[in-house]
DNA sequence: GCGACGTTTCGACCGTGCTCGAACCATCGA
DNA sequence: TCGATGGTTCGAGCACGGTCGAAACGTCGC
């Protein structure tokens, strides 16, 4: 019998396919109501508050109460990489439920993987810095170039601010099967790429959306 | 209703405290039979039977006949990446169920971690190549350093050789909350120093006990 | 061939936990 | 103070899945 740290209470945690769902929903990296978990996880709103309370009662998620609203998110990014890696398993495993990558094509192009960009774009945009060496990868394992630091501060990004989180991590996407940029550098990104309104989120999806002219912009600045 | 990698249906295979242990035990890198899968997890040969069969069809294990005997162990580094991420947020969220860290105290101090070292020594040993700057650390985000190739193949270890999966990887250590070394290089070291019969794997436990000679010889050349 | 051993399958039992309707609370706007 | 809306708690129903004993299966030694 084993001991250490209760992981069977966890994992049943995401077991729940209402809860999975709602953790999915999560790592769009908003927080949500109530009522829009149950929504997003097709069951009724008593259920998903019970399940709701399971998962604070579990450590994952964190509250913030406004007036009548309650915001339900994610606890942090430690929790945001855990389901991150049994998605990564869960697509590698089982191509059963669904062709290839998302449904939905936006979602394939681009979409918002808890606070940086995943997708199509987000490889390309990471396949594009490795190739001019700004960024440098060994497989799995990437890490800033020289050229990093000044590079990005031309287009306004600060990566020698030291934060607790590392500053460039690669993200398995379960669309392409390739990795993504993740990161401070990859949630800075996302920031500007918003920000500049070059892209929107897509209503109640972790779709991305670009503008005609925004998808200009990005590519000159990020893919060229 | 959201759509995308079945992530439920893994995490619910991680999720029953039978098969949860099972992959704890197998975490320890080496495959087990079903009978001693059995005895870990503290449940009969038909039950246990039962789980490994579902283990098998989600993709999580490898199956390996050899004979009347049956070796079941770990599909990849990617599921157990996925168990340590669920580990260390179980760790993280939960320090209910045993004190602090793992209840024996030789698991504190070194114990396996699927094909590394982990607990006290592994952490202080990272933490030696911090100082030396032959690994550079940036929070959890490490690489090595520019004297790593040179020092490493001085005790006989080849870092330049690049496999499939990541040479210096930081793996969150639970019972010291800390990181330690994985990848190809912490699986090297682990190997150099079980072929060098400086430590031992503990019986049925992903404990590694040092031999008292063992661990001078461990410390002089990488805590020195 | 025939026992011995490791392993899987079958069948039945039982409990945990998911689910929802209805009632109860709390907060906001008039 | 009163309705309206967002959210939780309670209770009962129900099904899924974990559990084990007994039996069947397959492989190895003699």
């Amino acid at each position: 019998m084993r001991e250490g740290p209760d992981i069977a209470r966890i994992a049943s945690l995401v077991g729940d396919p209402a809860r999975a769902n709602m953790l999915s929903a999560l790592m769009g990296g908003t927080a949500l109501t109530a009522s829009e978990l149950a929504l997003e996880a097709g069951v009724s709103l008593p259920t998903a508050s019970s399940h709701l309370s399971k998962l604070m009662e579990g450590g994952l998620l964190t509250l913030a109460s406004q007036g009548r609203h309650r915001y339900y998110g994610l606890a942090g990014p430690q929790v945001a990489g855990m389901i991150e890696a049994i998605t990564g398993v869960a697509a590698s495993v089982g191509p059963q439920r669904v062709r290839q990558g998302p449904r939905d094509s936006a979602m394939r192009v681009a979409r918002v993987c808890y606070d940086h960009l995943a997708g199509e774009q987000a490889v390309a945009m990471l396949d594009r810095f490795v190739e001019k060496e700004i960024i440098l990868r060994n497989d799995q394992e990437i890490r800033l170039g020289p050229s990093a630091a000044s590079h990005f501060a031309a287009i306004g990004i600060d990566v020698d601010a030291k934060p607790r989180r590392p500053v460039c991590r690669a993200c398995l996407d379960w669309s392409v099967r390739r990795s993504h940029l993740a990161g401070t550098l990859g949630a800075a990104i996302l920031d500007k790429i918003l920000a500049q309104k070059w892209a929107r989120r897509e209503k109640d999806s972790r779709a991305v959306i670009f503008s005609p002219p925004g998808k200009q912009a990005f590519e000159k600045v990020f893919l060229a």
